[in-house]
RNA sequence: GCCGGAGUGGCGGAACUGGUAUACGCGCGCGACUCAAAAUCGCGUGGCCCUAGGUCAUGUGGGUUCGAGUCCCACCUCCGGCACCA
């Protein structure tokens, strides 16, 4: 039966037809031709070595960073180049404000598409990879970006990997890495265990796989003995504060205390860790997490068989279900008690899945009057309940806010703060407690059971110990394998190259195994910012001079989804190289920004198949069940269809189906292969040149927020440049373009005005970074700068050098076609001057009680009483003022004048 | 649930430390040029009232102030992060 009208769901795409065909209606044949420029810029900029950058300590350095990419088999979309452009535009400005700018890009190319690609085809990821890497550049290479490829970074490179082995051997000799048996994130689809920070909610961050925890040996950097600086030395850098906050809150550093709880009738105690140990005489009975070592040894005969029970449940239910049921509190009684060492009362132990056997010491005292969790558990298994902190009523919900300490014996009449400092005092006087500080961030799980990625340098040696590969044998290279699958077994596709794990000890010729794990992708990313200051140094990660003189990175920009991952282990793995004396700078990156997505539209509807024929569903007839869509009227489970762009049918604004008359719903989220949402930025390039391409990202708001791509802006800002195009040419009648000559002399006052003005705004812009605006300047002075009069060759050069970071392309030809023989790159910036951004005469809004009934104009500096006098000869003012006299009066000089009466 | 961020014309957005809301661009309308079209250029363009002018408008409702998009309180919606961390 034929398909009643072609309709897609998730995968499989093809380019967005829809970009193509409204450019080319719109394209008009114009003396602004950018493809005949461009590329000769961009081959001119790298043949001469335009943006090349070498230590020269007569100049001060400017270091712009952009994450580098992992070069996927999609090539780039519209918006990577967003931050791309930002930091090229300030790069550019920079260099001519006569900064020695270092601007490089390279590839995060390890990883894990490359790899499955291989386990799909056969093909070696480096094939594919080179592959990738070649298209990217091209593609950047064809936005006019200025990098200095000549410092190109590959983290697959045997150069870069045997440096990343460098620091791991460092690493490992200071202890920060070790090799231990741990519950990890096990994901079975990707055949590799993954880090805490790349699981969400039970399931891969790539790809969205079901993780299951599993006890495995795994390679394990000590991060948390970093976790201090990593908090305390964020307050060094320039970084949105959103972005610090989660980092600290990431590594979650809480101050309090641990207290003993002695058993009764068994040796030794229970330690637990609390934030309020104000509250401890409140604790009414304790509880383990289910995984405690005291468990087994504590449990009374009678609850053996229910704790035993309850416990093994426990340790199957995943990460998923604990979450999916947190609020409903389980638990079971162990039969045994402990004592509270503050009052001497017996309390019960209890087991229970809401205490985390990773955090603190796996057990808590349980305090139901300030705690919300105990109180819910309280409540459900009928465990007193007493108030010791003032301000709530603990016979309806849990008080955890601050309050006055009561029932508290030593404690009574205190503040929350005095108390929690007097009782620890106790504590560590009677020798049942201290002062103790907990942390959120767990090791770094550093391991993954995969092939394309660094080999750790790491031989087995039969006795059981380890060693690593002396450091003139580095890199320890992959070798070439034939099966890429993962094996099922846990056992990483590495073990099965024999011959290259069975291998000898080169110091003592005995033999020995290689590590069979390779680190993940995070490692080459971890310090890849370091060997662009150096990048061809065989003989270390970089030289002392290089890194004294480019180091720390100045401005880095890229996306806020590496708030927690690469960002944080980047500043550990530079903490280290700090500690031993490689790097001078307590932190790697100074200023971050991240630019806002640009995001896809895509549109999506709803099917039925369940009768065999299969009907449609607009969102108004769909609810949602959680996130399972369902037919209102019938309750059937419906499955969400997406229509590509280019298939939609426009009806009055309104996004129908391509045959049917389904009303289609519009979702603009991330652009994803899988929603048909890509838009290439080849395209626009093809239609409207780069220097289009540059202005619109920029042009289409602030940096930072998000913003759904369009192509409708496009001939607005191309227009803008066609404009500036007409300003430096004259058409001459055999229709060939000739360089306009540009008149002699100063320009009229107000072209004089208006350039000072535009200098000033686009400078002050730039250095905020709200290249929006600076664009809108740059419009409004190509408007009007003819509006009195040929615009001289004064105003026509600084005009070009304001705009070049922007447009590159277009300013270098017009600069050259100028009859300049240099590149305008190196050019100095242009200095407003400051008389002439004082206006003579300015227009100052008349209010009456607070509402604009007049303008007028007055000399810039007037006084109130001829402003107001003024303002009074005027009708509309008088008539809403009345003959009176004004009440009050207020002037803003220069902006307005109110009249109160 | 908790913590951030954001809600401004038909659309993307602008508005310095409380001081003329809607810059700039898109779209739309009108005009010039043209045999005509495209392109280009110019003008207009928040709603309502017939105009001079008035009035209402920055998610909603209050408040502070001579004056609020901006500050305060309460709430709604969207986006992002975290989520039994004791």
């Amino acid at each position: 039966m034929p398909p009643v009208y072609r309709i897609r769901s998730g995968s499989g795409r093809r380019s967005n037809p829809l970009t193509l065909r409204r450019f080319r209606t719109k394209m008009p044949p114009m003396p602004y031709a950018p493809r005949e420029f461009e590329r000769r810029w961009q081959e001119r900029w790298v043949e001469q070595g335009t943006f090349r950058s070498e230590i020269d300590p007569s100049r001060p350095k400017f270091y712009v960073l952009d994450m580098f990419p992992y070069p996927s088999g999609e090539g780039l979309h519209v918006g990577h180049p967003k931050g791309y452009v930002a930091t090229d535009v300030f790069a550019r400005y920079k260099r001519m404000r006569g900064f020695n700018v270092l601007h490089p890009m390279g590839w995060d190319a390890f990883g894990l598409p490359a790899e499955q690609h291989a386990v799909k085809t056969g093909q070696h990821p480096a094939v594919t990879t080179a592959r990738n890497i070649g298209r990217y550049r091209e593609q950047l290479q064809a936005l006019g970006l200025s990098y200095d490829w000549t410092r190109e970074v590959d983290t697959t490179d045997p150069g870069f990997v045997r440096w990343t082995q460098w620091i791991f051997a460092r690493l490992f000799e200071r202890g920060l890495a070790y090799e231990a048996e741990v519950p990890v994130n096990w994901c079975p689809k990707l055949g590799t265990v993954l880090a805490n920070e790349e699981v969400r909610d039970g399931k891969s961050d790539i790809g969205g796989h079901p993780v299951v925890r599993l006890p495995m040996k795994q390679w394990m950097l000590r991060i948390t003995e970093y976790a201090d600086r990593l908090v305390d030395d964020l307050e060094q850098v320039d970084w949105p504060e959103h972005i610090k906050k989660m980092q600290r809150d990431w590594v979650g550093r809480s101050e309090g205390a641990s207290a003993r709880f002695a058993l009764v009738g068994h040796e030794g105690g229970v330690d637990v860790f609390t934030t309020r140990p104000d509250t401890l005489f409140g604790a009414t009975y304790v509880v383990l997490a289910p995984e405690h070592e005291l468990v087994g040894r504590i449990t009374s005969e009678e609850q053996r068989n229910a704790v035993e029970t309850y416990v093994e449940a426990a340790g199957r239910k995943s990460d998923r279900a604990r979450m999916i049921e947190s609020g409903e509190k389980t638990g079971v009684f162990t039969g045994a008690y402990a004592t509270n060492p503050v009052n001497g009362e017996p309390v019960p132990v209890w087991v229970a899945d809401y205490v985390l056997i990773s955090y603190g010491t796996g057990a808590i005292m349980a305090v139901p009057g300030h705690d919300e969790r105990d109180y819910a558990f309280a409540k459900t298994f009928g465990l007193p309940i007493v108030e010791v902190v003032t301000g709530g009523d603990v016979s309806v919900q849990a008080f955890s806010g601050e309050g006055i300490a009561v029932h508290s014996g030593l404690l009574d009449g205190l503040p929350t703060d005095e108390a929690k400092t007097r009782i620890i005092d106790w504590l560590e006087e009677q020798g049942v407690g201290e002062r103790t500080i907990n942390y959120k961030l767990r090791d770094w799980l550093f391991s993954r059971q995969r092939y394309w990625g660094e080999p750790f340098p790491i031989l087995h040696l039969e006795d059981g110990t380890k060693k690593l590969v002396p450091d003139d044998q580095l890199p320890v290279e992959l070798p070439m394998i034939d099966d890429y699958a993962p094996s099922g077994d846990f056992e990483p596709p590495l073990a099965r190259a024999r011959e290259w794990v069975e291998t000898t000890d080169p110091e003592t010729g005995q033999p020995a195994r290689r590590e069979a794990n390779t680190m993940p992708q995070w490692a080459g990313s971890s310090w890849y910012y370091l060997r662009f200051i150096d990048p061809h140094n065989e003989d270390a990660l970089f030289s002392p001079d290089a890194e004294k003189y480019w180091m720390n990175v100045d401005l880095y920009v890229g996306g806020a989804e590496h708030a927690v991952l690469h960002l944080l282990y980047a500043r550990f793995w530079h903490k280290v190289l700090y500690d031993l004396g490689l790097v001078s700078t307590v932190e790697p990156f100074q200023k971050l920004l991240n630019p806002g997505m640009i995001q896809g539209k895509s549109y999506r509807c709803f099917s039925d198949e369940s009768d065999g024929d299969t009907k449609y569903y607009s969102p108004g007839d769909v609810r949602f069940e959680g996130e399972v869509p369902v037919h209102v009227g019938s309750g059937r489970q419906l499955s969400e269809e997406w229509v590509e762009p280019g298939d939609v049918r426009w009806n009055g604004g309104r996004p129908l189906a391509p045959s049917v008359d389904v009303e289609l719903e519009e979702v603009i989220e991330k652009m994803s292969k899988s929603r048909g949402n890509v838009v290439n930025p080849d395209d626009v390039v093809h239609e409207y040149g780069a220097d289009s391409m540059r202005l619109y990202e920029m042009f289409m708001g602030p940096l930072d927020r998000a913003v759904p791509w369009s192509v409708d802006g496009i001939p607005g800002v191309h227009r803008f440049l066609a404009r500036v195009y007409r300003l430096y040419t004259d058409e001459d009648p055999d229709g060939v373009d000739a360089p306009r000559k540009h008149a002699e002399g100063d320009g009229t006052d107000g072209q004089r005005r208006l350039l000072a003005k535009t200098i000033d705004k686009v400078t002050r812009d730039f250095e905020s970074f709200d290249l929006n605006t600076a664009i809108s300047q740059l419009m409004v002075f190509a408007r009007d700068i003819e509006k009195d009069g040929p615009m001289p060759a004064s105003i026509a050069q600084p005009f070009l050098l304001l705009l070049s970071p922007l447009a590159p392309h277009l300013c270098e030809e017009l600069w050259q076609r100028q009859g300049h023989t240099e590149s305008l790159a190196y050019e100095t910036w242009p200095e407003a001057d400051a008389d002439l951004l004082v206006d003579d005469e300015v227009e100052i809004a008349v209010q009456v009680q607070g509402k604009v009934r007049a303008k007028i104009r007055v000399p810039a500096d007037a006084d109130e009483e001829a402003v107001l006098a003024a303002a009074m000869a005027v009708d509309n003012v008088q008539k809403h003022a009345g003959d009176g006299k004004p009440r009050r009066v207020i002037y803003v000089p220069g902006r307005l004048l109110n009249i109160v009466v």
